[in-house]
RNA sequence: UGCGGGGUGGAGCAGUGGUAGCUCGUCAGGCUCAUAACCUGAAGGCCAAAGGUUCGAUUCCUUUCCCCGCUACCA
């Protein structure tokens, strides 16, 4: 097997946030792929940690009255509990509050300063005093806050800039010339699309007044480091850079970063170009996985429709939990989490199929071998086939990792598991028993229960605890169940006659939906439970909410009259109307601007959602919507059939 | 509006320049060792649409339509 080493990373997680699904997704994949490679005999380095600088470490500091640090010290256990919780096998943990890691970092500031990589530049920065907050030109609208919608105070202000800009036609070179830097190749093409555009310099700094909470510039100290600068460098201080030169010669360039498609810039951009600039060669791939969604909705704790890791892990176990966003999800494209979907791919992968053929063997063997594996006969062609199964699975495991196609690694597992099942029932091992075909029925107890032996090996990665649970009822020694590796599985010679089978309670007992199950219900996928906003009426059909009148009287229609209207500077469908209702006058914009000329609009009387609460469409109030027909290209003003005051309600 | 992703049998999803595949579901049958499980068989797809490249495309190219995310001149 290959001696190369392997070193992969999750990104590191920003302290203060509280752990959801995609951090637990990215953590396991991580465990997962780290897992087989060790089973596959490679050396392996996994390193994951947390982020802990930063503007909303320091304001939840301030809140509580602790020290940032304090505030990093409390909140970090969360994220070790969870990965304790979930078996992650982490070699290290890097936090970038630790006193080697900002070394590291004002070391890397301090010699490409000193190689003038890192320049000094002003700039006008924009402050609004209510909302305490920085904004550069082009987050003001209209040249206020777009926060409070106040006056901003100009400021004159001084940072250091990365000078990432002379790396961009490298980059575009070293992208389109090493197809595998990053994956899916589709996401190489998302970064070439932006690389299209000038690239800028990289700010990397914050005054101090600002934001104190950070990595001091070691040649600025009124000056600390700004986030991904510092977060970055965690991938090379994890492994010995500038501290332990061996250790680093060892482990980089790394193999995988694993990270969300949401951070991919910063991944396939910023850390390239910095690494290029410390001399230092670039990993061999940066691998973006997608977004677990439900239903249709991206899970975000905005939408509150989270799914907590830990809900599920108390419904069926880490390792069903760990089985099922890894055979669910193709890595790289987005998958659906919902609570059916989950329970049945449980119930028939894990239940049905492999649970239930340990069983089936457990008590066969118990009843009709005396307990003990028996040893084997000769091998017939239906042994042949069984065990051929369970050796293509052996092969195509290592080469789904190896091809990031963890899913269909799994899926060859399966069918190993599944030919076992179909193995037993062409075999008939009950019905031998009856003949007293004592030889026979030796064999095929051997051959099932060597399947099982192998799975657990190819599958120990993905469920740690349940494969050393079903390699102890296979009797192995205790020293054996809690690892093995795919490596050993060469070695076919017989382990396991003559030990003594272990009965079980059932590795994976089937679990029943709890969830009210209409047909309709079960076929769609279902909104994560808490989602009462998201939920559509039942009772309409295809598709059509229907609403009762006290809905609808929520809805404030009145008349208006158009007293003025114009074109909307640079946009070509908008009109902006001001007009009045009922002797209140109004700004409105409406997107009527291909249909009508602002003449024809002048003097119209025309009807309104008067309660809409205001929006700003190109940073222009609109107070209120008006009701127009549409089909195709065609759009007509709905009006009142003669004249009637404005203001006038409707409904 | 722009950018990105996607449209494959009832559902969820793989996949490949050369007879279209998996899981679930459905229907029929079998078995009874087993976790109301397991096994066999069947039905069900012109791989969104139209062009093009090719000896040949679901797979490559172009255009169109539809869906999703962000975005926007929806409000």
């Amino acid at each position: 097997m290959s001696e190369a080493p392997f070193y992969l990373t999750t990104p590191i997680y920003y302290v203060n946030d509280k752990p959801h699904i995609g951090h637990a997704y990215t953590t396991i994949l991580a465990d997962v792929l780290a897992r087989y490679h060790r089973s596959l005999g490679e050396p392996t380095f996994f390193l994951t940690g947390t982020d802990e600088h930063g503007q909303k470490v320091q304001k939840a500091a301030t809140e509580r009255g602790i020290t940032p640090q304090e505030q990093c010290d409390t909140t970090v256990v969360r994220f070790q509990e969870l990965w304790e919780r979930l078996e992650i096998t982490n070699d290290r943990f890097i936090r970038t509050t630790e006193p080697s890691h900002k070394k590291v970092v004002q070391e890397v500031l301090q010699d490409l300063y000193d190689r003038d990589l890192i320049y000094k530049a002003e700039y006008i920065g924009h402050y609004c005093i209510g909302c305490e907050r920085f904004f550069t030109a082009k987050d003001l609208v209209d040249g206020k806050c777009p926060e409070c919608n106040r006056d901003v105070a100009e400021i004159l202000e001084s940072n250091y800039f990365f000078r990432m800009s002379r790396y961009q036609d490298w980059l575009i070179d070293y992208i389109q010339t090493h197809p595998e830097f990053i994956q899916p190749a589709f996401r190489a093409n998302e970064t070439l699309g932006f690389l299209r555009q000038p690239l800028g310099d990289l700010c990397i700094s914050r005054p101090k007044s600002r934001l104190s909470w950070g990595i001091e510039l070691p040649f600025a100290t009124d000056y600390v480091c700004y986030v991904w600068f510092d977060a970055l460098i965690n991938y090379i201080s994890g492994i010995g850079y500038r501290q332990d030169d061996e250790l680093f010669r060892k482990w980089w360039p790394a193999n995988y970063h694993l990270i969300g498609k949401d951070i991919l810039t910063t991944h396939t951009v910023y850390w390239p170009t910095m690494l290029q600039a410390m001399n230092l060669p670039l990993p061999k791939t940066i691998f973006a996985h997608g977004w677990w969604l439900t239903g249709r909705d991206k899970m975000s704790k905005s939408l509150g429709n989270v799914i907590n890791p830990m809900d599920m892990i108390a419904k069926c176990g880490v390792d069903a939990f760990r089985y099922y966003l890894m055979a669910e999800m193709s890595p790289g494209s987005d998958a659906s989490f919902t609570e059916a979907g989950f329970v049945s791919r449980y119930n028939c992968d894990l239940a049905n199929d492999l649970g239930n053929l340990t069983s089936r063997v457990v008590k066969m063997v118990l009843r009709n071998a005396g307990g003990v594996i028996p040893r084997p006969g000769e091998l017939n062609d239906d042994d042949r086939e069984l065990l051929d199964a369970v050796r293509a699975a052996t092969r195509e495991m290592p080469e789904a990792i190896h091809a990031m196609k963890i899913d269909q690694g799994l899926d060859s597992a399966l069918n190993a598991v599944r030919a076992g099942n179909r193995y037993l029932e062409k075999t008939a091992p009950w019905t031998l028993a009856k003949q007293g075909n004592t030889e026979r029925l030796h064999t095929v107890l051997y051959c099932t229960a060597e399947t099982l032996r192998r799975i657990s090996v190819l599958l120990q990665p993905v469920m740690p605890r349940k494969m050393a649970e079903l390699r102890r009822i296979l009797g192995l020694p205790e020293a054996e169940c809690e690892t093995s590796r795919i490596a050993d599985l060469a070695d076919e010679s017989n382990v396991l006659s003559g030990l003594a089978m272990q009965d079980s309670e059932g590795l994976f007992p089937r679990v029943l939906i709890e969830v009210e199950d209409t047909p309709a219900a079960a076929e769609a996928p279902k909104p994560a439970a808490k989602t009462p906003a998201s939920q559509k009426s039942e009772a309409a059909p295809e598709g059509v909410q229907l609403i009762n009148f006290a809905d609808f009287s929520r809805v404030q229609l009145k008349t208006a009259k158009v007293l003025e209207a114009e074109k909307v500077e640079g946009a070509d469908k908008l009109l902006k109307l001001q007009i009045d209702v009922g002797g209140e006058r109004r700004q409105l914009v409406a997107g009527v601007a291909l249909y009508y000329t602002p003449e024809q609009m002048v003097g119209k009387t025309i009807v309104i959602v008067s309660n809409l609460e205001p929006a700003k469409i190109r940073k222009i109030e609109s107070q209120g919507m008006l009701l127009a027909a549409k089909v195709g290209n065609e759009l007509r003003l709905i009006t009142t059939d003669g004249e009637i005051a404005s203001g006038a309600g409707v409904g």
